[in-house]
DNA sequence: CTGTTAGCGCGTTCAC
DNA sequence: GTGAACGCGCTAACAG
């Protein structure tokens, strides 16, 4: 009696039947319980007649397949165990969304883990993920502990880091190049003739290690300072209000490179208080074209990536090593990314 | 053989354990299987002595435990389904993210569904969902069909739907009302003066109902005039700009009310990209508090709501009843809201 | 095409 | 405090 049943609804076939089973379903069929498991998995092995007697059966008792004990018997569980830093961060929704999708039409569901940028609390999850023996697991990032790839290695199951790129994978990639975003806003910014620098980033691995490669390129073209003000995750409108604000406090940089486009919002919304003129005055460069930012603001420029192909492609590689006769290709997806000027200065 | 097991990495102590079970820990542990249960179960029913050895044999073999066999035994999966619209939409980010925190440190794990707003959508991962035998299962909003709500009953497990409040609900509500809202945001904006209304909402049943009743409470005023424009979900800045915009193609406000923060935004981008002033020439009113729009944006008034804390007390509630000796005493929880008015016009 | 047998890995229940 | 039997609901592997 774990809740109070609302009384008399719906005027039902079945009375309560919180714990039908199989078995109930095959006696009121008519049939072995395999069958039934037949007729419910692999149709195809079933006569029609058969099937549809089945089918009535599991309409007339209300029966739902019982996937913890399906998973046992099975040793899939259909189930896909995804991590991520956070879900505040919209950064991800697309990919979560896309990937969800794909999935959940395929017949598998998703169990979520939410790591707050911590790898020990990665490290706490994953074990505790594992122990729903999903079919497959998918952690944002490359970064993880040694414990935790440990874990993954021996869970014999598909692994897919997204959001980066590295040579060095557990068993698949899809995503990109972080120090390539870098490197590459660095010369674009260069080649308009930027020279005076400045860059705002969240404490998030990936965003700082586009800052780091930004700064290095810089400096590879003789353009020592690019001043970095870093502030806590996740980001939002405020934080990136504040690190120009920080910023502006002891420079006048001409443009600065925000991790993301929330940031960059935010750090837009700071230039107009100040009535500086974007981007005449201060250029500001986002990250992730969300809600098609560089869109909304003609004078924000972006990087755009696409978080959504990242979804999907990771749920399609799944789902091929998913298949019956799958092998274990290498997958390395590069989704690469796009620099959109709308910057007509 | 489902994946290539990269070769030799961190000289661990166990070889390959994709298998390890409960009996191979005892084995390892010199103590029964059942033993082992209870050291990881229920340490205070066991000797430390005991107990010492099975963490030990534990760790050697890297044991994680099947929760699919212990959810089968047991009756208690430890997880919690948890059906949104969308992830897109990060209104309920902030519950979410409280919810799963709490239910993280409880030992629980959650299990997501995306409706995309959609009732048969909604039905059929309630459907697949259940079939995880969660011990609980949460849903936004209390719209759904009669289908739906006779398999909620028929689960035998606590029930809550969230962000909004019913007098009629399946079991638990956590949330506030969305009459309640558009009355209060009608008398507001009405109290200092405003007459000329027009809304923009995107097609999602809570907003749309908050619409309905700010334009009932202006019309119980005299105020028969208030066109609303709907657009289809998500909301994001785009769908607010173009909101605006077709709605000013034909009418000049004094106030536009919006149906989330998101698109109050992007209303706020149009007001600007037409150089009206705002709140002077055209005020704009939100809802959600996201990303603490009002804070930022001085010239924004908006609808704070407890996103977070209903996370919070519906996580409560469901740990409360899934306490050892819990009853099922009604939980019918109103979190409200706050107008906040930053328009000093 | 359908039925039978034998577990999947664990927790419950009862002995000791 | 610890152990032994039994079953949770389902599916794999075979038999027919």
């Amino acid at each position: 009696m774990v809740r109070k049943a609302r009384s008399g609804t719906r005027g039902g076939a079945n009375g309560d039947s919180g714990n039908v089973t199989l078995i109930d379903v095959a006696r009121v069929a008519g049939v072995a319980p395999m069958t039934v498991s037949r007729a419910l998995n692999r149709p195809e092995l079933v006569r029609q007649a058969t099937q549809k007697k089945v089918l009535d059966a599991v309409r007339a008792t209300g029966y739902v397949p019982n996937m913890l004990a399906g998973g046992l018997a099975s040793s899939r569980s259909r189930l896909v165990a995804l991590l991520l830093p956070t879900i505040a961060s919209s950064i991800f929704a697309d990919t979560v969304q896309a990937l969800m999708d794909e999935l959940t039409d395929a017949g598998y569901q998703t169990l979520i883990g939410l790591t707050g940028y911590s790898v020990s609390r990665e490290e706490a999850l994953v074990e505790a993920l594992l122990g729903r023996r999903p079919d497959a697991i998918v952690l944002a990032g490359t970064d993880h502990s040694a414990a935790t790839v440990a874990r993954l290695e021996q869970a014999r199951i598909p692994v897919v880091e997204i959001w980066d790129l590295t040579d060095r994978p557990i068993d698949m990639v899809v995503g990109f190049s972080h120090e390539q975003v870098g490197q590459a806003v660095a010369r674009h910014l260069m080649r308009k003739g930027y020279r005076r620098f400045a860059a705002v980033s969240v404490d998030d691995p990936r965003g700082l290690r586009r800052c780091k490669s930004l700064r290095a390129e810089l400096a590879a073209n003789g353009l020592l300072e690019c001043p970095l003000e870093v502030l806590p995750a996740p980001a939002t409108l405020a934080a990136g209000r504040q690190g120009l604000a920080k910023l502006l406090e002891t420079l006048r940089p001409e443009v600065v490179v925000c991790s993301s486009d929330t940031l960059a919002e935010g750090a837009l919304m700071e230039a107009a208080s100040r009535d500086l003129r974007v981007p005449e005055d201060l250029a500001v460069m986002g990250f992730g074209d969300l809600s098609m930012a560089a869109q909304l603001h003609p004078a924000l420029s972006t990087v755009k990536v696409g978080g959504a192909e990242i979804g999907r492609r990771t749920a399609q590689a799944l789902l091929a090593r998913f298949e019956p006769g799958a092998n274990d290709t290498p997958v390395r997806i590069d989704t690469g990314f796009t620099i959109i000027d709308r910057d007509s200065a």
